[in-house]
DNA sequence: CGGTTATTTCAGGAATGTCTGAAATTTACG
DNA sequence: CGTAAATTTCAGACATTCCTGAAATAACCG
């Protein structure tokens, strides 16, 4: 895949993004490219487009693989593995959100869910601090509550909800 | 202030979150401890009850000012400066959340609109990565948009709204 | 099988981020 | 002012993460 100035831009971009969300640069770099790029691409290509070893490029399809972004396509006539992202740009923010929510959000919750347990025979902390680990708890189910539902609603019913903006309240209230 | 095996737990498993949100641990775990305190705590308090360096204490505290996430009060007849925590968790997290949005979102989308107004002049960049790069700006401007309205709807309103769920979809549509 | 190509594993080096402690600076009081 | 307490700065130690290149493994073909 040839490297214009502008893919380069995004690639780039996107690698510097990446390590402000937790995955290394050359994942989010990969990740770009594989979105950008029309037709799939092979590892050592993204290799040597991208300028990283070979090796690097392995271990962040795999990671990519697991978030289910990147995904393994073959031709006929040649054996090598060819590297394909998901495209539809809702599906990649809605996979990426799930995967945060379930490895940064869930696990706060159960903590909060253990301490809120643990409170009930604990003498020493003092009760305001009870009471605000509680009031989280709670403030973070109904979030995820709600985050759930919305995931859970059709796309067409949501994009129709998020186009009428302030205008839902207005009708419901 | 009093680390009771609760407090420590909460203080704790924040540190490690936070590290995964992009500031460190100290930051993060001093913001668990403040947030937890009924009253405000001296930054030599804080180092103590947390075992870090004064001075670490110091640079983290000045970052999460710079968050609005903790202020300064005075207690007459003391000269040290007092750290408080914003106490309610929705300004916590809307303040949170639109922090990440001006540091990852907002310069991405910029991104976007430069790569999209250059690709007018661009001739070497395939016209299906240009139509990709539309899509995902066209994309993540009616995301952000629907944000800020929803950021700027009050509060009773939008808790209304998220308390209905899935069922404002059927009211509406 | 043996040979060839593709992929993965992994030890160690490079780069980055974090924390500490000493020294410098600021602030406030007598 | 001079002094002492409080705070900040910063160089370097420490820790973590990331990447590479060599070697091992796996997949395929004749």
């Amino acid at each position: 895949m040839k490297l214009t100035p502008t893919i380069q831009r995004c690639v780039l971009h996107w690698g510097e993004m990446g390590s402000r969300w937790g995955v290394s640069r050359s994942v989010a770099q990969i990740h770009a490219l594989l979105f950008l790029s029309p037709e799939p691409l092979t590892a050592d290509g993204i290799a040597e487009t991208l300028a990283i070893a070979r090796s690097n490029v392995s271990v962040s399809l795999k990671e990519l693989q697991t978030w289910d972004l990147v995904s393994i396509t073959h031709v006929i006539g040649d054996r090598r593995d060819y590297f394909l992202a998901r495209k539809d740009i809702w599906e990649v923010l809605t996979t990426i959100m799930d995967g945060r929510k379930r490895r940064e959000i869930d696990p706060t919750v159960q903590m909060l869910r253990d301490c809120a347990q643990e409170a009930k025979r604990d003498t020493e902390t003092p009760d305001q601090v009870k009471e605000r680990i509680a009031t989280m708890l709670e403030f973070l189910e109904e979030m995820t509550g709600w985050y759930d539902q919305i995931r859970s609603m059709p796309r067409p019913t949501l994009l129709k909800l998020m186009r009428m903006g302030t205008r839902v309240a207005k009708i419901v209230g």
